[in-house]
RNA sequence: GCCAGGGUAGCUCAGUGGUAGAGCAACGCACUCGUAAUGCGUAGGUCGUGGGUUCAAAUCCCAUCCCUGGCUCCA
């Protein structure tokens, strides 16, 4: 007998060669009909697989993660087929689970159209009826390059020549059609029962733009059609509250033909840019910032100097002025460093923290703009900090701090990647890894849980990201702190140390919003366009019951005006409803009803913004409650 | 930049070779209304742009710009 350990530490004995499923199935039914896949000594294993010896035992339901994945990969060899039976000829390439779905990427001659994706869907439907169990078997890597090269799937036999020497090949069956694959899989394609495939896409081979571009194929699947349902609703709810969409519900800003990837701040835009930037100032000087501003175009010499034109040429825009070369600034930092070095620095003044809302134009893909999202110029909330050697950590942890407070305010949920040294760096080696440890060094004492990404620095320096996601869960980098020892070097920046001699100080780069309009574009979509009172273009709104009512509605537009309240007056010749609806659609925090038992009341009936009406108050009392939400930023 | 789809009124969209449409918004008139759409009327478009095919093009062909979803790249 062998003793099987699960999860909750109860233990089971069994005889040798009991498979994951009969433990299920002797557990409960229940988990027997949920067991998608088993985890033993933690490797994920088929529903089949016959446990030998003592092992610790997790069942996989749809409810796990990895129970997902399973369930998804599967599905996407159900696609596979599906495809291969209705357009023969298609190679394959790969086909993971992803977040919320799978894909699968194909080499074909026919152009695959939405139309097709319902076809498709069809197909699969047919082999899920058919219920073809999905059976695993090994090979070893002649038999497969064999099998898979008779088959024409050269995509296969590359990913086969690459799989290390020692590697187990092993392949996946559900009826007569055959994949590589390391598994595990659902016990039959029956198990699949809601599937949607949802959009097709071009994808290059290995994620190289030198190789073939493959057709990519997208889609989820669940245990249930009321799941799958679910998941299409909140795709459906994620595009309502897309900030492209609300931008110009919300007339906050646009983008014109005129100006591709260069937004247009229209008014109520421009509100919410110009508190963003004095809650920033105010809290910059807060913590001992001073506030700089540099030229946009500077001259050839300076970007050459700054590695920029060697590094970073292909995203920048140019232009000559007398005959001699510009550029367009791609970043603030150099022109942050000549205010730094037009005068002579002491020790006793480090650090010194200056900051720069700067505007930057970028060159980026056309097919990569998206919103406010990802354009071509945007403001940087950005700061450069010069310091000495011995301030550096406790410069990073300031500006984590920072960091942290401002996120909180806006209950911004946020994950951190630490980007190491890119192939295409300046510097040497020695200088990377001293600044990265010392990235590293604050992170962990701050105790802040964090992803490496390997060689995504900035060419100069390595720095810690700050990702923030979008209403579809897209991430984006947003805060971003860069330790430099380099363009210090570059430009023989120097402080004048204790001893009278010349030193060289190091410098951070960093931004919290990241740009003001991937921000404002993120916050939208966190907000769903219901932006707190403090930000809300329009704070309140004076609904007149008749137009009997409008000279006292006038009335207190003018005393909230006078208290600096973002006020207007619907003085339009429509039904309360009418207006009522029309303002709720902009998500105006509060709309103030005024009719005949106000103005004798000297009141106002207040409707606030996802509450509805909470009753007549004066009007002072009304003021006093919208001031302190102001000033509290709640 | 690459692959696929798309661009018709301010907005959302219908119209696939034969007289450019709807709803909402706008404007005018009437209604004077108590917490999410009052009724009637008026106006609004060289169908992204430039060429071509045709007796005739929003519709077919070519080029080009822009947008969307991915890929690549990144705040």
């Amino acid at each position: 007998m062998i003793t099987v350990t699960l999860k909750d530490g109860s233990k089971r004995s069994y005889e040798p060669g009991v498979t994951v499923a009969e433990v299920a199935k002797d557990i409960s039914h229940g988990l027997a009909r949920a067991a998608l896949a088993g985890k033993v000594d933690g490797k994920l294993v088929d529903l089949n697989y016959p446990i030998n010896k003592d092992a610790d035992l997790e069942i996989v339901t749809f409810n796990d993660e990895e129970g997902k994945e399973v369930y998804r990969h599967s599905t996407a060899h159900v696609l596979a087929q599906a495809v291969q039976r209705l357009y023969p000829g298609t190679k394959l390439a790969i086909g993971p689970a992803i977040k919320d779905g799978f894909y699968y990427d194909f080499d074909s001659s026919h152009k695959f159209t939405p139309e097709d994706l319902e076809k498709i869907e069809a197909e699969m439907y047919k082999i899920i009826k058919e219920d073809l169990p999905f059976e695993r078997f090994e090979l070893s890597r002649e038999e497969a390059l064999r099998k898979f090269k008779e088959a024409g799937e050269t995509y296969k036999l590359e990913l086969i020549e690459d799989l290390p020497e020692d590697a187990v090949i092993s392949c996946y069956k559900q009826g007569d059609w055959v994949d590589l694959c390391a598994g595990p899989h659902l016990p039959s394609t029956g198990k699949i029962k809601a599937v949607k495939l949802t959009s097709v896409a071009g994808a290059y081979w290995r994620g190289n733009e030198r190789n073939k571009m493959l057709q990519r194929i997208y889609g989820t699947s669940f245990p249930k059609k009321s799941l799958l349902d679910e998941h299409l609703e909140r795709l459906e709810e994620a595009k309502r509250r897309d900030h492209r969409k609300l931008g110009q519900e919300l007339d906050l800003f646009s983008i014109q033909e005129e100006g591709p990837g260069f937004p247009f701040f229209h008014p109520k835009g421009m509100i919410i840019r110009n508190e963003l930037e004095n809650f920033w100032r105010v809290e910059h000087k807060k913590r001992g910032y001073q506030e700089i501003r540099t030229p946009i175009i500077l001259n050839r010499s300076l970007w050459e100097k700054s590695g920029h034109w060697e590094h970073y040429k292909e995203n920048m825009y140019f232009t000559q002025i007398d005959e001699t070369d510009y550029a367009v600034k791609p970043m603030n930092c150099p022109g942050s460093i000549l205010v730094y070095k037009s005068k002579i620095h002491s020790y006793r003044e480090l650090p010194i923290r200056m900051g720069e809302l700067g505007l930057v134009h970028r060159h980026e893909l056309s097919g990569a703009l998206h919103g406010l999202m990802r354009v071509r110029c945007f403001t940087q909330d950005d700061a450069h900090i010069f310091m000495l050697p011995s301030q550096v950590t406790q410069e990073i942890m300031g500006v984590i701090d920072l960091f942290d407070y401002f996120y909180g305010v806006f209950n911004l949920p946020y994950h951190v990647e630490l980007s190491t040294k890119p192939e295409k760096a300046m510097g040497s080696d020695e200088i990377w890894e001293t600044a990265t440890n010392a990235l590293k060094d604050a992170l962990e004492k701050r105790g802040i849980e964090y992803k490496i990404n390997e060689g995504d620095g900035a060419f100069y320096g390595p720095k810690i990201d700050f990702h923030l996601e979008d209403s579809i869960g897209r991430t984006w980098q947003c805060g971003t702190i860069q330790l430099d020892f380099l363009m210090p070097e570059k430009f023989d920046l120097t402080y004048i140390g204790e001893d009278g001699q010349k030193h060289r100080p190091v410098m951070i780069h960093r931004v919290v919003f990241g740009s003001l309009e991937r921000f404002i574009g993120i916050l939208t979509e966190h907000y769903a366009g219901a932006f707190p009172t403090w930000l809300a273009p329009v704070q309140v709104r004076v609904i007149p019951i008749t137009d009997k009512h409008l000279d006292y509605a006038k009335e207190v537009v003018e005393r909230l005006e006078n208290k600096d309240i973002r006020v207007e007056l619907d003085a339009r010749n429509e039904k309360m409803n009418y207006k009522i609806r029309e303002g709720q659609n902009q998500r105006i925090p509060y709309m103030l009803i005024v009719g005949d038992k106000e103005i004798e009341q000297g009141s106002v009936s207040v409707r606030r913004r996802g509450e509805g009406d909470i009753g007549a108050v004066p009007v002072e009392e009304f003021e006093k409650t919208i001031i302190e939400e102001i000033i509290s930023k709640a």
